[in-house]
RNA sequence: GUCCCCAUCGUCUAGAGGCCUAGGACAUUACCCUUUCAAGGUAGUAACACGGGUUCGAAUCCCGUUGGGGACGCCA
C-alpha cells in the first residue's frame, strides 16, 4: 500500500552531528524502512575549508551506533555513487555545462567585498539584501576584460523575473513563491566546487531520492533548488520541512549548542534505543505512548504526523526513555554498558537505580567497602537512632547473618522500632545513603563481616 | 528591512466543525504496595496566545494583532 520511499541523510562533515539533524536522519530512515524502500547516506563535503575527514568517520560511527543502517553510502557503496560530494566533481561539471549551454547561468565577477557592500547598502535602503544582478548582463567583451584582470568568476543561476515556483510540502502543504523575491544565487564557487543549492538538489534527483525530510530552515530555499532541478529536467523529490528542534532556551539546536551533539549523549552513556524513542516523539507522533523497540519503530512512523511547530528538547523525557530502555536490557547488556561483568550480581541490584553509568559507581563502592561521607540528612538519621540502636543491630546481625528479614525482625523486637524508623538508620549505616537498591540483596552482597563493622562504627 | 513559516497543560503531543465540561505521555503532587528508599500501581493539579469574523455550532475555517523562528552567504 505504501509506495516505496527512497530517503537520505546528507550531513556535512564540519562538526559533530547535532540532535536536530539526527532526528531528521531517524525520520528519513524510518520512512524508508516502513515502506520497504532505501535509505542513503551522502556526505556533503564540498566546502573544503571546513570539511574534515575525521568528522566524516566520526559521523558514520555515531550514526551506526545509534542504530541507523543505510543501504547506500560512502562506506557500503551503491549504484548512485560516489556518495561523497567531493568526489562528484565530474558529474557536476557536465550539469554546469548544460546550464551554460541553456544560458540559465552566467559568470559573476563580483568580489566578496563588492557583494558585502551591496548588501549593506540595500539593507540601509530598507530593501532585502539580494544579489543586484551586476554581472547578469555582461557581454563577451566585458567578461574578457574581467578575466584579463585575473578575476575568477562564480557561476550564478539566472532566476527568471515575474515567475512563480509552486510545490507541495509534505508537512506544510501547498507553497507558492514569487521568483522576484529570489536573487540570482551561486551554483558554482570561484574554486569550481558546487554550492549547496545546486549539488544537494541535483544529487537527490540523481540518486533517486523520493522524499527529502529536513529542517524548517530550508523551506524558503527550496524554490531555488526546484528551479535548478527544473532547468536540468531532473525529477523533483518531495520535500518535507519539519519544525526545528530547539533547546531549553527556545533557540534552535545548532553546532554552537555543543551539548546537543550525538557524540556527547553517547559519551555520557545514553543508549541508542533511548535516544531513538525520544527523537521519535519530537515533532512527530506515532500513536504509541509506550517504549518501542527500534525494530518496531518503522511501522509506527507516520509521515503525515510530522509537526510544523518547533519542538523543545527536554532531557527529562530522554531520561524516561533511558530508564525504559534499561528496564528491558539483559543483564549481559547492562554489564557491557556499565563496563562490568554481566554475571556480577551488582547488575540486577542497580538496574532500577541507574540512569547513566556513573550512577552505578556509588553502589559498586558501597559493595567494595567504601562508604561515602554521610551528608547532613544521613548524619541526622544516624544521630536520631543513637549508638544503642546500632549496638543492638550488630548483636542481632551476629544471630541473623546476612538474612535481612531475620535481622529486622530481631531488631524490631528488641528496639520497638518499625517501618522507616527501623529501616532508614539501618540503610544509612550499611550504605551511607537514605535511598538505593533493595536492602536485602544489598546486605547479602555487603557480607556479614563488613556489615558488622559498619554497624559497630556507629555504636 | 523584505519575504516565508509557526502558535493546545511546565515539556512532548492527540485533535483534520459537533464524539472536547480538550485525550495521552514526561515532569510534578497525593495515596496504595513493600515493616525503608527505589521500582510498581492508583488518583489529582495543569493548556486551546489575543481580538474579530464565518457557522445553529470553532481548539479545528478566514482576517488581524502579539509572540517566536527561518531565509535573503563563494555555510549547509
Amino acid at each position: 500500500m505504501t509506495t516505496l520511499a527512497v530517503t537520505r541523510f546528507a550531513p556535512s562533515p564540519t562538526g559533530s552531528v547535532h540532535l536536530g539533524n539526527v532526528r531528521t536522519a531517524l525520520f528519513s530512515y524510518l520512512w524508508a524502512r516502513k515502506s520497504g524502500g532505501r535509505f542513503i547516506l551522502r556526505i556533503e563535503d564540498t566546502d573544503v575549508e571546513r570539511s574534515r575527514l575525521h568528522y566524516r568517520d566520526e559521523l558514520v560511527a555515531e550514526l551506526a551506533w545509534l542504530g541507523l543502517e543505510w543501504d547506500e553510502g560512502p562506506d557500503v557503496g551503491g549504484p548512485s555513487g560516489p556518495y561523497c560530494q567531493s568526489e562528484r566533481g565530474e558529474i557536476y561539471a557536465g550539469l554546469f555545462a548544460r546550464l551554460e549551454a541553456q544560458a540559465q547561468v552566467y559568470p559573476c565577477y563580483c568580489t566578496a567585498e563588492d557583494l558585502e557592500l551591496s548588501r549593506k547598502l540595500q539593507r540601509m535602503a530598507g530593501r532585502p539584501p539580494r544579489y543586484a544582478g551586476t554581472c547578469r548582463g555582461l557581454d563577451a567583451a566585458a567578461r574578457r576584460e574581467r578575466e584579463a584582470r585575473g578575476l575568477r568568476p562564480t557561476l550564478r543561476f539566472a532566476v527568471p523575473a515575474d515567475g512563480v515556483v509552486e510545490f507541495t510540502d509534505i508537512v506544510h502543504g501547498p507553497q507558492t513563491v514569487q521568483t522576484n523575491d529570489i536573487g540570482d544565487f551561486i551554483v558554482r564557487r570561484e574554486d569550481g566546487t558546487a554550492s549547496f543549492f545546486f549539488c544537494n538538489a541535483v544529487d537527490d534527483a540523481l540518486m533517486g531520492v523520493t522524499q527529502v525530510l529536513r529542517g524548517d530552515d530550508h523551506l524558503t530555499n527550496t524554490p531555488r533548488q526546484l528551479m535548478v532541478l527544473d532547468a536540468l529536467g531532473l525529477r523533483r523529490p518531495g520535500y518535507g520541512h519539519v519544525g526545528l528542534l530547539v533547546g531549553a532556551d527556545g533557540a534552535p539546536l545548532s553546532k554552537r549548542h555543543g551539548s546537543a551533539s550525538l557524540q556527547e549523549f553517547r559519551q555520557r552513556g545514553f543508549l541508542g534505543a533511548a535516544l531513538q524513542n525520544h527523537l521519535f516523539r519530537l515533532g512527530h507522533s506515532g500513536n504509541a505512548d509506550e517504549w518501542l523497540a527500534p525494530a518496531d519503530m518503522p511501522r509506527h512512523f507516520r509521515p503525515e504526523h510530522l509537526g510544523k511547530a518547533p519542538a523543545r528538547f527536554d532531557e527529562a523525557q530522554l531520561v524516561h526513555w533511558q530508564k525504559e530502555t534499561i528496564a528491558r536490557m539483559s543483564a549481559a547488556e547492562i554489564g557491557a554498558w556499565l563496563n562490568i561483568d554481566g554475571g556480577d550480581p551488582v547488575v540486577e541490584l542497580v538496574r532500577h537505580n541507574v540512569v547513566l553509568p556513573p550512577d552505578a559507581a556509588p553502589w559498586i563502592a558501597v559493595l567494595r567497602g567504601e562508604l561515602p561521607a554521610p551528608g547532613e540528612e544521613e548524619r541526622g538519621i544516624l544521630a536520631a537512632a543513637g549508638p544503642a540502636f546500632f549496638a543492638t543491630a550488630a548483636a542481632a546481625l551476629a544471630e541473623s547473618g546476612a538474612d535481612l528479614k531475620r535481622l529486622t525482625r530481631l531488631l524490631g523486637e528488641r528496639t520497638g522500632r518499625r517501618g522507616a524508623d527501623l529501616y532508614k538508620p539501618l540503610r544509612v549505616a550499611l550504605t551511607g545513603y537514605t535511598h538505593g537498591p533493595e536492602l536485602a540483596p544489598l546486605l547479602q552482597l555487603i557480607g556479614v563481616e563488613a556489615a558488622r563493622r559498619r554497624l559497630e562504627s556507629h555504636a
